[in-house]
DNA sequence: TAGCCATATGCAACAGTGTGCATATGGCTA
DNA sequence: TAGCCATATGCACACTGTTGCATATGGCTA
C-alpha cells in the first residue's frame, strides 16, 4: 500500500509525468522505494480513478505526447493522513542468510558474501556521489526539507556500511570452514559442482 | 521464489509438519524470513505434488493427526542447486524512510523514529536472547553448521544495531526542526521550493 | 458446562509485485 | 535505410503475500 504514498509523496514536491517517477526510483527515491515503470503507471492510473491526482496532456515536438501528474487537495489529504499513521514495519526477508544458513560449498558461500559486499560498496558509492551532489553543504545549513532527505540517505549508508562490516566478518568465518559442509545434502566433496543459472 | 527453498533448508534438518516449521519461523528462522502458517501449508503441498517433499500421516492421542513431511532426493538436488545460484537481492522498501523524505508534522516524524528504533531495541534483546541460548560457546568452538548459522544472527545484530545508532543521529536532526514542514502540504512557509531531479 | 487455549490443517479472495509483451515518436548512427 | 536508443505509455498474466474464514481434537479453567 505504500508505492501509492511513495508517488503521492513525489508529486508533492512538483508536477510530474510516469516516466519521470520512474527515473525518479533510480535516484534519490531509489534510497527509500522502487518500482518499474509498470507498476508507475497503474497506480497512476488508479490515483487518478481515485480523485487523489489529475493529469493534463502536454503534447511535445520531437517526443510522444506525455501526462503531466498533479496532486489534488484530496490527494493531499491522504498523504498526510498516511504520514501520520503507525509504520508498518516489513519482516525481514533475506535469501543471502537463507543459503548462509542452508549451507553448501563453502566457496559457493564464499563467492556469494563476496558478491554482497561488492554490491554494498557500489552502493555506498552512490550515496556518495549524491551526498557529495545533492548535500554538499553541513547539516546546519540545510533547509529542513533537506535535512530530512540527508537522514534517508544517511539510513543508506550507515545499513551498507554495517553490512560491509558483516560481510568481512563473514568472509572470514567462512573462510575458515572444510571445502563442504551442506545440512544435509549431497555431502560429497566431489570434484564437480556444476555452476547454476 | 525463496520461501519454497526456507522450507526445503528447515526439512533438510531434520522432518518437519507445517506447524512446526510455522513456530520456526517466530524463532532462528525469523531472523531469515518470515510466513503465516497458510503459506507454509500452501507451499508444502505444492512440494509434496511437485515431489520434492513427501509426507507420513501421523495419528496422536489428545491432538490432531499431523502430516510430517521429509525431502526428497529431488528436493535435496533442488536445494543444492538454489543455493549455487547467484543470490538475488531484493530492492529497498522503507515506509518509515517514506515518510521521512514526505514531511509532515515534527512531532509525528519523532515517534515514528522513537518506535522504530524501540522495534530494533526489542529485534536486538532477542537476538542476545538466541545467543545466549543456542551459542553460548566460542566461536571457535562451535560445528560449522553452527558458525554459519551464528553468521546469520550477527547479520541481524550489526545491522540492528547500526539502526539504533541511526535513529539516535534522527532524533537529533529531527528534534531541531520546526514544529510543521511538510513538503508542500498544509503548512506552506513561504515560495516552496520544488527542487528538480 | 462454557469458553479459551494450544495443536493441527486448510480454502478462498484479494492486494501487491514482477515479467513479458506491445506500441508510438523521432533522433542518431552504421 | 535499418537498427538502436531515449522518450513515453500501457495491458495481461503469474507469482507472492495478506486476510478472513473454517474445522477438528482435547486439556485447562472459571
Amino acid at each position: 500500500m505504500s508505492l501509492r504514498y511513495v508517488i503521492l509523496t513525489a508529486l508533492s514536491e512538483q508536477d510530474l509525468t510516469g516516466y519521470q517517477i520512474t527515473k525518479e526510483f533510480d535516484l534519490v527515491l531509489g534510497n527509500l522505494w522502487s518500482a518499474s515503470h509498470q507498476q508507475v503507471y497503474r497506480e497512476l492510473a488508479k490515483l487518478a480513478d481515485e480523485g487523489l491526482a489529475s493529469f493534463e496532456m502536454e503534447a511535445q515536438t520531437g517526443k510522444p505526447d506525455r501526462k503531466i501528474y498533479s496532486l489534488t487537495t484530496a490527494g493531499k489529504d491522504d498523504l498526510s493522513r498516511w504520514i501520520e499513521e503507525p509504520v508498518l514495519f516489513a519482516p525481514t526477508r533475506n535469501a543471502l542468510l537463507v543459503k548462509l544458513y542452508a549451507g553448501g560449498n563453502r566457496d559457493t558461500l564464499l563467492e556469494h558474501v563476496t558478491c554482497f559486499k561488492a554490491n554494498c560498496r557500489a552502493a555506498l558509492a552512490e550515496y556518495q556521489a549524491i551526498a557529495k551532489r545533492y548535500y554538499p553543504e553541513r547539516l546546519e545549513d540545510m533547509e529542513e526539507w533537506k535535512k530530512r532527505a540527508y537522514l534517508t540517505l544517511r539510513y543508506g549508508v550507515t545499513q551498507r556500511e554495517a553490512q560491509v562490516a558483516w560481510a568481512e566478518e563473514a568472509e572470514q568465518v567462512i573462510g575458515d570452514l572444510g571445502q563442504s559442509d551442506d545440512t544435509a545434502l549431497d555431502g560429497d566433496c566431489g570434484p564437480d559442482q556444476a555452476e547454476a543459472n
